[in-house]
DNA sequence: CGTTTTTCCGTAAACGTTTACGACAACACA
DNA sequence: TGTGTTGTCGTAAACGTTTACGGAAAAACG
């Protein structure tokens, strides 16, 4: 069906071995041969089997990047990953390889269909989200030395992988800074499972700021819950209606916010108002919002790009000739200020 | 490094042939020489090199997704797809095929990365999204022989390949009598371009419903967009601004949806209050906007495992032995009554 | 012209599987 | 004992590539 190498060297009256140099841009084959090979393989519209190409290199030219369902949801904050994604596809396939997006059921934590990629070979690399603060998929694949990169840091696997995170603890303590310069001393928090690591970091970033301002933390205003819409909308109501009210309230993700706020209008509470609401981590709903709620950007389409970048110069076959390796990168958020603090 | 079928057969002297036989679970190997051959390959913890299997068998066991930007937009549409792809994978993984997803760079329509995975026969099949009226990647399979199936209808391709859609018709026209029937009788619709097939179903319905009320269809109360934030809130000023304002508007999407209110807002209109609001398609987002926001809900998890189910059989080497192949199916959209209308 | 170098190409092995084929032993049956 | 059947296994080819190796012809050089 599909034309091989051995249908171009029949056509052509030439051995397969020379249309496989001919195609592969090598030294040693005749510049007109060349040329005849390559209009032969348009005219018969050839590309190359990969099964065979990774067969015989050992090697698949692509990397997977797994897509992690938080614990106890169905959702993945993928408004979130879109952007990063096309940064790292558009960097990947400059040099030839392709990106896929693996999956798993949501609950597993991904070990399964992380095993499954690695032990079948389905990819030279891959790249993890939503690092966690102990992370086994990161314990799997450093005893097991296959090359990976992580968007987030982790206290798993050592140092010796390529990492690129965002600048959590100072947006949590930018964003506590700002709020007391605005007169609030009571200031909640409302964020996942401290064991997902953007989630420890932020907390980390808030308290430091709030006892530089010498206000104490209390932990009657700092609820937990799902990282999605459900989660806000449960978890806020706890923090409004502690004995000392919040004047402010830090959401550590868009989805919490829209969920909080619904559960504010609820409770007659007007962001920008009656409450002042910063998300750590903007998105097109924090703009589109009403009102508009004031975020902190990440630069997510370079990050993917950079994080690409630093994934290649760790993989042997495209290690440049370049020095040092940049291994861990932490990237700053820029706060946008909105209508709603 | 990894091992492989020699490591194992060398281990346990005897040949590859029986190994792989065993492991394939042939009936022709003596019962406990398949009890040894397993254990050994949990024990060395083999696993099959899926570019070996597929060399051999002539397929990779693996199914594409594609991920198909919007033109003029950076988004995806993915928090509609994800419970989709859940569904799909799920069922996928029970016929032993992996799922991966497939992104492009945004603004080429996909094809380039299509004709790349099919080329260099990286998957068995591939399902597509986002279909468009008349859908080149569509006549690009078909012309091929290469099996897909599609979210989606389009006139591309003839009626020979699986395909399931929602019922956007049947939605946009509930909508409207749902209007009509709480006195509305100027309604407003903000779509997508047209060559979206969802836009044009939806649109269908619209205007048959329009005029069984015996409503003119006013083009001034008609409007189109980005299918994203920035859509909608650029395009619903010009609805609200037309001589005869409208007094309802259905958005074809929780994204426009959410960009629309932002400018009806700034207007100083409240939807729910000084108008109606339905969402085509409904999401988290609708659910906990304030207010929240009436609109259709699709079973998308399960859409999701019918469609795979759909594919499969129209996949030789998997189809069962029953009888005849659904081949197209259009799934019903429920109305969830809320806030906004 | 003879020798060396260069240019170009063909041969064949290898990557890790699956599978058609045949071989051999054990067993049943006559 | 001979023949046929069954159960189990080994052998080897094949899938489509890439690439080390060697060889022939052409070019360069003396």
């Amino acid at each position: 069906m599909a034309s091989s190498i051995h249908d171009l060297a029949r056509h052509l009256n030439i051995s397969i071995g020379t249309v496989s140099r001919a195609l592969n841009g090598r030294a040693d084959v005749n510049a007109d041969t060349r040329q005849r090979v390559l209009e032969a393989a348009k005219k018969l519209n050839y590309a190359p089997n990969q099964s065979g190409r990774s067969l015989r290199q050992g090697a698949t030219h692509s990397i997977a990047f797994m897509l992690q369902p938080h614990p106890g949801d169905q959702q993945y904050g993928e408004p979130f990953f879109i952007p990063f994604l096309t940064g790292l596809q558009a960097r990947l396939a400059e040099s030839g390889l392709d990106l896929f997006v693996v999956m798993g059921a949501p609950g597993d934590y991904q070990q399964e269909r992380l095993r499954r990629v690695v032990e079948t070979r389905r990819a030279d690399a891959v790249v993890l989200a939503w690092t966690r603060r102990e992370d086994e998929r990161i314990d799997y694949l450093t005893e097991r030395g296959f090359p990976f990169a992580t968007l987030g840091r982790s206290r798993s696997g050592g140092k010796s992988y390529p990492s690129l995170d965002l600048d959590f603890e100072k947006a949590g303590s930018d964003a506590v800074d700002r709020l007391v310069a605005r007169g609030h001393r009571r200031i909640a928090a409302i964020r996942p499972s401290l064991d997902l690591n953007f989630g420890h970091l932020f907390m980390t970033g808030y308290r430091k700021a709030l006892r530089r301002h010498g206000i104490e933390v209390d932990p009657g205003l700092i609820a937990e819950d799902f990282i999605n819409e459900a989660g806000g909308y449960h978890v806020t109501p706890r923090v409004m209606l502690s004995k000392d009210r919040p004047t402010a309230i830090i959401f550590n993700n868009d989805a919490m916010a829209l969920g909080g706020c619904k559960a504010l209008a609820e409770m007659g509470i007007r962001p920008g108002h009656d409450i002042a609401v910063i998300v750590i981590v903007d998105t097109p709903l924090c703009r589109y919002f009403s009102p508009a709620l004031t975020g902190f950007r990440p630069a997510l389409e370079p990050m993917g790009r950079r994080l690409a970048e630093m994934l290649l110069a760790s993989l042997p076959a495209h290690a440049g000739p370049e020095g040092p390796r940049t291994i861990r990168e932490v990237w700053p958020l820029e706060l946008i200020a909105r209508e709603s603090d």
